[in-house]
DNA sequence: ATGTTTGCAAAAGGTTTGCATATAT
DNA sequence: ATATATGCAAACCTTTTGCAAACAT
């Protein structure tokens, strides 16, 4: 039995109902291994679902995001990005010009957390957060 | 004369061309003290121009975004805003709730910046940003 | 049986594009 | 005179909404 399934299990004990499309969604955002749009997720899931929508597909990653599954991120690119984060929360940390990928500990944030709180009352809602630079390798090749 | 016909004329040495509606964005997004959005810029300037149009406004601050004078930011609130900074550096801080918005010193994410650069020898690329979380106020609200 | 979710179609919002006319140089 | 910017209309994209039919419980 896939490991997704037991993790409805849980949602479908507090209330929620599992149908085929929300099982479907789930799966594909937890196995990618990174983040996808509405889109990715319904190009993914075509060929198995000819007949899933766009609404479905945000009604069901609104569903996860709102189970504590999925965080939605809007990094200002147009459209919002959706990814699993139920066990591993963390941030990323972007290189501007060669676009790798570093994971960061969600720990990483906690003082400018603290920052928020502290100096001003806000509550911080940044889960997976992306912060951007220019990684060591970029730097080194843009001082040619 | 208006200290922001100066900023235009450097821009016109440069090639470019003064045309009334540029001027006048100019002058409402330098002289708001803030951040606008089109819509803000665009009611702000309808007595004067009823005939002022959105993509006029879109193309001007893109424009002005080119020369440098205007920073466009995405506050994830579902559209853009505009900010003249060509003086004072800085970030936002959001009410995810509200969409309240608090200007935050461009030093506050400093500390973060030297940890980016410190474990991971990134150079961060990140002016203007957005930061999230509730309000003091919306906090209270929420507890009701 | 009942209330929730789906699929469809259409709307809503912000943003962009094509093109003839007007305009800054 | 010429190239560029404007205004208008319409397109585009992502996201949301309304509603009857399908479905999980």
């Amino acid at each position: 039995m896939a490991h997704h399934l037991e993790t409805a299990r849980c949602l479908q004990e507090g209330g929620h109902r599992l149908t085929p499309q929300r099982l479907a969604v789930l799966e594909v955002i937890k196995g990618c291994g990174g983040h996808m749009t509405v889109s990715d997720v319904l190009e993914r899931l075509e060929p198995q679902y000819p007949r899933l929508t766009v609404p479905t597909v945000y009604r069901n990653l609104q569903w996860l995001k709102e189970c504590g599954l999925v965080a939605e991120t809007d990094l200002g690119g147009g459209c919002h990005i959706y990814e699993y984060i139920a066990d591993h929360r963390h941030h990323h940390l972007v290189c501007v010009s060669c676009r790798r990928v570093i994971d960061l500990p969600s720990s990483f944030l906690n003082p400018l957390f603290e920052a928020m709180n502290r100096e001003f009352g806000f509550a911080p809602c940044m889960e997976h957060v992306g912060l951007f630079g220019l990684c060591p390798d970029c730097q080194q090749s843009r001082k040619g």
